[in-house]
DNA sequence: TCCACGGGCGCG
DNA sequence: AAAGCGCGCCCGTGGA
């Protein structure tokens, strides 16, 4: 049955007829007793800050309450909203929990329908995650999810009714869901918020998302326009540099036409036609200097900067290019909220290997190195009177392949505090470790330590020795000779990478580490068996090998989410998430609490870390700043 | 003019 | 770039 509660006067016969009206006392009465209330509301639109709340819903299979939010103020259901003992399921509950925040109201426990089905489903192709997919496969339920438009027009039977379906179905989801879960090794029964399995833990942390969303991260515009404009400045040097280069060449003269010779044209007008943006005229360009290649990515540029100045400026021009374009002038006004003086990104909680990714703008790829990188995220602050307080783990995937491979060298490297490096370099090479930095000789531009390093993060990759012979600049066997004798001295890493990804082949799936074992599944696998299709095995084999590492790297990022922010909440202290960014946590805090902050933030990372790694030592590097500096 | 796609590149 | 994993964004390109 639907029951409608409402102070608007007149509704109209249609709806009379059709909802049993209630009160307020009469939603609180009905939940009293009941563990779990299924929630929904419908908004005027997306942005919390502006629009508002038109419905209310909550609910069971049997009964769900309709809350025109219009005429009955929300927080007369704050109170049931916040309640500890009862678990709050919801579809998609990063979006109403950021409307929730707006009002004040934190809801305590939540179980996510949606989270749940992603947590299921991973790397599935053409999957279902949308509220009337999953009542249809768990409850035998029909909606009309195209009724949601209408709410604009106003209140009508169909908008309630639509607006009651929302609720009635979350709990037959959630069963239908739980067997599975549960059969995985997803879930406990006993507790859907147990921040130690993966639903518990995404159930927990969306909270946290939720959060970050409405609370945003702080952008200092003044700042952020001094960069774009220096940039600016840069590229236009550069962009002519370039262009004069083009002109002075006696082969370019493809790119410059005859009237520039005349320069009958203002001098503001480019005299020459080449657009450096084009991978074809690129190409085009590079072949006209004798350059015979069909790409103009920079590993390409790279190899034959010597060839021709032109390369080397053309380089340094595409870095700027995309300083421009990507983190300039352009981001600042596509991304920044006047109103709250900040970027508010939007977060996906759980990619293929358990990842989130971030968009409008994806503050994981605002750029760290060269000179721009932190000029550009010296414009991400706090609020004013607070500190950046920030921390990363060190070398944590390397650290992970330490727990998991149990390798004796490698374990021992990180239990004496050595340089891992160095140290495997000189395994590798069987030179001492004082010669570790020497050029290597069959490539003097880089070190033996150097092409240690691009091996022991190449390798949780499944890279190939064709592809470290290309970094080497070496014939492909001599790459093969340097892994071969790599893992000669590390024989447990490679054989526990070998595992994963033959794991990965056979089974269709690979997890990540206990107690979390995140599942992704490759569904191509038997097809790829069937007809011989190397190529989607070695994907599958691959992915297999680095889905546990980059896997169990974002579980720890998670679960030190959970920490933090729960210790936030509980305490009411003065500081927020503001940025999540692979291994690393930004956060807000007031300055006189930025010390104290800084501990228990180092302690939340740590101890999420060590639920996973215990047979090496967890370091977590925190700081305070004025602004993101990392 | 719009859209889909892919090259290219920012981060880890 | 690629037989190195995971993303999102910008731009050029080519077809409708």
């Amino acid at each position: 049955m639907i029951h409608f509660i409402s102070n608007r006067t007149e509704l109209g016969s249609e709806i009379d007829a059709f909802v049993n009206k209630a009160t307020v006392q009469d939603v609180y009465d009905y939940f009293r007793n009941k563990p779990e209330i299924q929630v929904d509301t419908e908004t005027e639109g997306f942005d919390p800050y502006e629009d508002n709340v038109l419905l209310l819903q909550f609910g069971d299979f049997d009964n769900q309450f309709v809350i025109d939010t219009s005429t009955v103020n929300i927080l007369n259901f704050k109170d049931l909203l916040e309640k500890k003992d009862k678990l709050y399921l919801l579809q998609n509950a990063k979006f109403d929990l950021r409307f929730f925040y707006h009002q004040g109201i934190w809801v305590p426990r939540v179980y996510d329908t949606f989270l749940a089905e992603c947590i299921l489903t991973t790397g599935l192709k053409n999957r279902q995650l949308a509220l009337d997919a999953l009542a249809s496969k768990y409850a035998n339920g029909k909606l009309n999810k195209a009724v949601r438009g209408e709410i604009h027009r106003g209140l009508s039977v169909r908008v309630i009714n639509y607006a009651a379906e929302d609720v009635k179905y979350l709990s037959k989801i959630k069963t239908g869901q739980m067997a599975h879960l549960v059969d995985y090794g997803l879930a406990r029964r006993e507790d859907v918020n147990d921040k130690y399995t993966v639903l518990g833990l995404e159930n927990r942390v969306v909270r946290a998302f939720a959060h970050m969303e409405y609370n945003g991260v702080g952008i200092d515009q003044d700042q952020w326009k001094e960069t774009s404009a220096e940039i600016e400045q840069e590229f236009g040097y550069q962009r002519d540099k370039l262009d004069d280069l083009v002109i002075q060449s006696d082969r370019l003269g493809k790119f410059v036409p005859s009237y520039s010779q005349g320069d009958l044209f203002g001098f503001e007008k480019r005299k020459v036609t080449i657009n450096y943006n084009s991978p074809q005229q690129k190409v085009q360009l590079l072949n006209l200097l004798g350059i015979n290649v069909d790409s103009s990515a920079d590993p390409i540029l790279q190899k034959y900067q010597d060839r021709h100045p032109i390369v080397k400026e053309l380089r340094e021009l595409n870095k700027l290019s995309k300083l421009s374009s990507s983190f300039g002038y352009s981001l600042l006004e596509e991304a920044y909220k006047p109103q709250t003086g900040r970027f508010h990104p939007e977060y996906w909680q759980i990619l293929q290997t358990g990842r989130i990714s971030v968009k409008q703008p994806n503050t994981n790829q605002i750029p760290a190195r060269g000179k721009f990188g932190p000029l550009i995220r010296k414009a991400f602050v706090g609020r004013p009177g607070w500190k950046i307080v920030g921390g990363d783990y060190a070398a944590m995937e390397l650290r992970e392949l330490a727990e998991f491979s149990q390798d004796p060298l490698w374990l021992k490297i990180f239990n004496e505090g050595l340089d891992l490096h160095t140290v495997l370099c000189a395994e590798t090479f069987n030179i001492p470790e004082s010669e570790v930095r020497n050029p290597y000789p069959k490539n003097p531009a880089i070190t033996y330590r150097d092409i240690q390093k691009t091996i022991n993060y190449g390798l949780a990759y499944g890279m190939s020795s064709k592809k470290l012979a290309s970094t080497m600049n070496v014939p492909k066997e001599e790459a093969q000779k340097v892994i071969d004798g790599f893992f000669a001295k590390v024989p447990y890493v490679d054989q526990k990478l070998s595992k994963f990804g033959k794991f990965a082949m056979d089974k269709g799936y690979i997890k990540t580490a206990p107690p979390y074992g995140r599942i992704r599944w490759f569904p191509g696998h038997e097809k790829a068996w069937a007809t011989q299709d190397s190529y989607t095995l070695g994907k599958i084999e691959r992915a297999g090998m680095n889905t546990p590492i980059q896997g169990t790297n974002a579980d720890i990022t998670k679960l030190a989410m959970v920490n933090a922010f729960e210790d936030i909440e509980e305490n009411n202290y003065p500081a927020n998430i503001v940025l999540s960014v692979y291994d690393e946590l930004q956060t807000e805090a007031e300055d006189s609490f930025a010390e104290e902050w800084k501990i228990r933030l180092e302690k939340h990372l740590v101890d999420a870390a060590q639920i996973i790694i215990t047979s090496v030592p967890v370091i977590a590097e925190c700081a305070i700043t004025d602004h993101w500096d990392h």
